[in-house]
DNA sequence: TTCGATGCAAACACTTTGCATTGGC
DNA sequence: GCCAATGCAAAGTGTTTGCATCGAA
């Protein structure tokens, strides 16, 4: 299955001449922990690795990102509330979008056939080779629907 | 039309007890100007501006640019590229997407009702209030493919 | 042992803010 | 004239980088 990524992480790492250190298998464990489909960010990489037993630097937190997002292994979301974040890349990720609360930030994830064959096509009309597709639909989750629903826009 | 936004202006503006200034208008006209595709930072609308014969400082445009968006005159994107971006609001906006080229960085726009429906279907799964529905699809643009596609992943 | 990775702190890019002055209404 | 808006520069965020030390292979 895709989640045991880290078993191949000290032969991607080889490929490239680069080294598993422990630092690099905790912040991927830390993914595959909390699953594919959370969006952490920096900083919340390393909060959580502080509250183990393991003390990383901020700075190989965000080193390491960057290096697993350039092996496919993890994939920069574009949310704008809030800094960069990532979540674990899964195979079955193309098709997974996100529905934000605007008002508390609450994120849901669904998938949609519709939309994957949506961005296939514009890439195609365009000429582009597709990448990726996402999604990001911003509303009001139930609870702040019931509070501003009413009246404030 | 959508685009006679700068007559309101002034209206808009009083009835939030806020002023119509020359900072504000040029900013807003420029946006009309450049018209309602294109994505502008805080930095392009200051140099844009530079070069009429207005001189706004950085930090109204800022201040401006949020101003506007809360005054959902401009719209703020999600472009992972760089830092954050606007573009006018208009209203048929909401059915308005992206396509990006990883390697250049060029942007196309499309629309798409099977994307809006999707939105509008996950927005109802979750019990969410709709607001707005952004397909972000990343590729390579016809140039850039013909350079990267037969190897270099 | 070797050369890449880490940690720290300084450097950076982008955005916000305090305060005196300017100017819309 | 009043109070909001501006401009400047300083202060904040979030992210990157230089360099000496450490450690995986």
């Amino acid at each position: 299955m895709a989640l045991a990524v880290s078993g191949n992480l000290r032969q991607d790492l080889h490929g490239r001449g680069q080294r598993l250190t422990p630092q690099r298998q905790r912040v991927l464990d830390l993914f595959e922990r909390t699953g594919a489909g959370h969006h952490l960010s920096a900083e919340d990489v390393h909060q959580q690795l502080l509250r183990g037993d393991s003390r990383v630097s901020l700075a190989t937190v965000y080193r390491t990102l960057r290096l697993l997002t350039t092996m496919d292994l993890l994939r920069q979301l574009e949310l704008p509330e809030g800094g960069k974040r990532f979540e674990l890349a899964t195979d079955d990720d193309h098709d997974h979008h996100h529905l934000i609360c605007v008002a508390c930030g609450r994120t849901e994830e669904f998938e949609s056939e519709a939309v994957l064959e949506a961005g296939a096509d514009a890439a195609d009309r365009f000429g582009f080779k597709l990448l990726s597709s996402r999604l990001t639909v911003r509303g009001l989750c139930p609870s702040c629907a019931a509070i501003q629903g009413g009246d404030q826009g």
